[in-house]
DNA sequence: AATCAATACGTTATAGCATAACACTGCTGC
DNA sequence: GCAGCAGTGTTATGCTATAACGTATTGATT
């Protein structure tokens, strides 16, 4: 398997280490998670890492899993996505798994049209179990 | 705007209270401002309206919003849903709109059949600005 | 070079959200 | 009765996130 993650050269350093952190991990990582995985590299404080949060997530370089208060590397390297993005969440092995559909899309644009809503950003997360835990179990 | 909301008679004082203060309310409640607002009621502590919540929920009586840490009502009277539920979130006026989509459930579903996941629960949540803001903002 | 604005950084303190653990109550069914 | 179960009340604690302060660095402008 790939990696099919990027590491732009701008990035400070706070903001290369965290995102460093979360392209190394196999599952979503708390902010808390990523501090004590960096108090070897000198970081000490939660806002170290919320401030390289934010940037991240705003440069779609990271995103936010919002049912659990944590934080994945995009798994797309070219990140152009502004529309939804999906996230499968197995409860199993903690993977999570990120794709994007046109129609979901679509269709949400649609409501958004007859309710006059103005869609800002949407988030779509889904738990469950994934195949490979699924027949671990079996 | 009639009520659509219901009450069943068989829930105990903390739940009846709890979902009370949520049927009441114009907007998304946390935990601690559902406590606050029962303080006069005699409830102290955190974790009787935890407690509460978490049946309320698990009988679809109320929904929990991942992107607020926050509680609403269910504004289906039957609420005999069990698939995917989405809410717009009006980041202006704090209003929460439900609805459903069988095509999105659809899309979901094909697209768990063809990863092999199983899928247990979905959030979908919308930020943005509903009509009526939008409005008063022009 | 001196200045300014913008951005990032580091630190301490605090706010806000959620649960662990324990003891007790009240009901239901045997 | 009494065993089992769901609900309750309380204290303590843990996890998640931000406020408020000052400093440092960078880059553009004069």
């Amino acid at each position: 398997m790939a990696h099919d993650h990027v590491m732009p050269a701008d990035l400070t350093r706070n903001q290369e280490l965290v995102l460093g952190t979360l392209n190394h991990a196999p599952a979503p990582l708390s902010a808390y998670d990523i501090l004590d995985l960096l108090r070897s590299e000198g970081l000490r404080a939660p806002l170290q890492v919320y401030r390289a949060l934010d940037k991240l997530v705003e440069r779609g370089l990271a995103h936010r899993l919002e049912s659990l208060n944590a934080f994945v590397a995009c798994a797309d390297a070219h990140c152009h996505r502004k529309g939804l993005i999906a996230f499968a969440i197995c409860e199993g092995c903690g993977k999570v798994d990120e794709f994007a559909d046109a129609v979901t899309e679509e269709r949400l644009s649609a409501w958004a049209g007859a309710t006059g809503f103005k869609v800002e950003r949407t988030t779509m997360e889904i738990r469950g179990k994934c195949a490979v835990c699924l027949k671990a179990a079996a």
